[in-house]
DNA sequence: TAGATTGTTAATCGATTAACAATC
DNA sequence: TAGATTGTTAATCGATTAACAATC
């Protein structure tokens, strides 16, 4: 049987080579400044404490091919990493929890340059509904739904106490988003095509503890 | 030769592992509080949408021992998860950096039930210092060195923008901290005994971007 | 040219999952 | 007792690391 390569484009990229993909983007955009033209996987496994043929095959996988002996143009390798992450068409989120992580994720506007544009915040308090939040409006918890719907809003952003996360991700998946970026200290039990990425501070803070714990031990 | 298991208490618990134990610890105290006295790992898995036996080894780490038929005793594994990763006696930490986001981690009141206490938030803006953020002072970066010394603080916390975060992470070094929580979007080149933790929202944020892209494109 | 670097295949490592005896 | 669940060993899976030919 002649074995014809059948190109999977479905093929998922591995999670942790993804979660590498911007640091590579930060290190390029830097070396761009201070005018360099190429960059080689030496220099970028070196500038951030990893294994050169790692940082190859992360980089293999945004479809850049690269020069031997010089390495990636750079503009290249920035437009390549951005087009793979879909940072190129920025999508429309909706934000839920107007409290001060809330209002943090809004003063990030970095995020407008990878993708996620926040277009508006919900809220059930009542003291915070109406007011703008660096120019972004906060509207009553009641209206996402219909709002999401008229704005094909795609993903939802949960920056909410605990207790009311999941009672917002079900009201999300009803309202039509396609992906739920999660901050809240719970596990979402969402149908299995909506996607969920969490941001665990306190997964985090456990590695740092345990670490720490353990260093102290040892002395 | 006899084989004599020496037990290696310098045996380092994969990252994964340490990841998932509050996630336990989170739903072993919500069925407490349900008036549950044991539960199974079959239980918690099927809650957080996990493989049992994984849940098994996760927490067979702790050193909690179960009955089989049974499952753990509650009380007894929430110990066992606190004392694991040092939850039970808490940790003094510096924060650095007090704008949104920094303000957002002081709000936090669950860190301390989680072996971090944020003592002192430093800062180099003048129009922040002197004002205290949820009861905690906000000091100029200048008095952070020999506050570290005296007050013998091991963890420093990072929330200043990137410029800022290479130098205070040197500064935190300096002062003899032992390990870094890093929520700057910036590789910290420390020393190898430094212990660091990076909360990356890009790296985060990259994987939901190229998931829904993904999504999006087999449609 | 010589040698650094890419692209790619193979080997290793570590985490997840499966299998199963022990046990309450 | 019967059967669900633990504890543990073995098999699988996937990511990292090593090896090396191709090439500018």
């Amino acid at each position: 049987m002649t074995a014809i390569e059948e190109v999977d484009s479905s093929k998922h990229a591995p999670a942790p080579t993804v979660r590498r993909l911007p640091g590579y983007h930060r290190l390029a955009q830097r070396l761009l400044g201070e005018g360099a033209q190429t960059v080689s996987c030496t220099t970028i496994a070196l500038a951030l404490s990893l294994d050169p043929t790692q940082v190859r095959k992360d980089i293999a996988i945004t479809g850049i091919v690269g020069k031997p002996k010089v390495g990636y143009e750079i503009r290249q390798l920035l437009e390549s990493i951005e087009s793979f992450l879909g940072w190129d068409n920025v999508t429309d989120a909706f934000l839920v929890g107007a409290g001060s992580l809330g209002t943090a994720l809004l003063g990030y506007k970095m995020f407008n340059e990878h993708g996620l544009k926040i277009v508006a915040a919900f809220d059930n308090d009542r003291t915070r509904i109406g007011v703008a939040i660096r120019g972004v409006e906060v509207l009553p918890i009641e209206k996402l739904p219909s709002l999401a719907g008229r704005m094909h809003v795609k993903i939802g952003v949960i920056a909410t106490p605990a207790e009311a996360a999941r009672d917002i991700a079900a009201l999300l998946v009803a309202s039509g988003i396609e992906a739920i970026w999660n901050f809240a200290p719970v596990h979402l039990d969402v149908p299995p095509e909506i996607i969920v990425e969490d941001v665990h501070l306190t997964s985090s803070l456990a590695v740092l503890s345990a670490k720490l714990t353990q260093k102290l031990k040892r002395k």
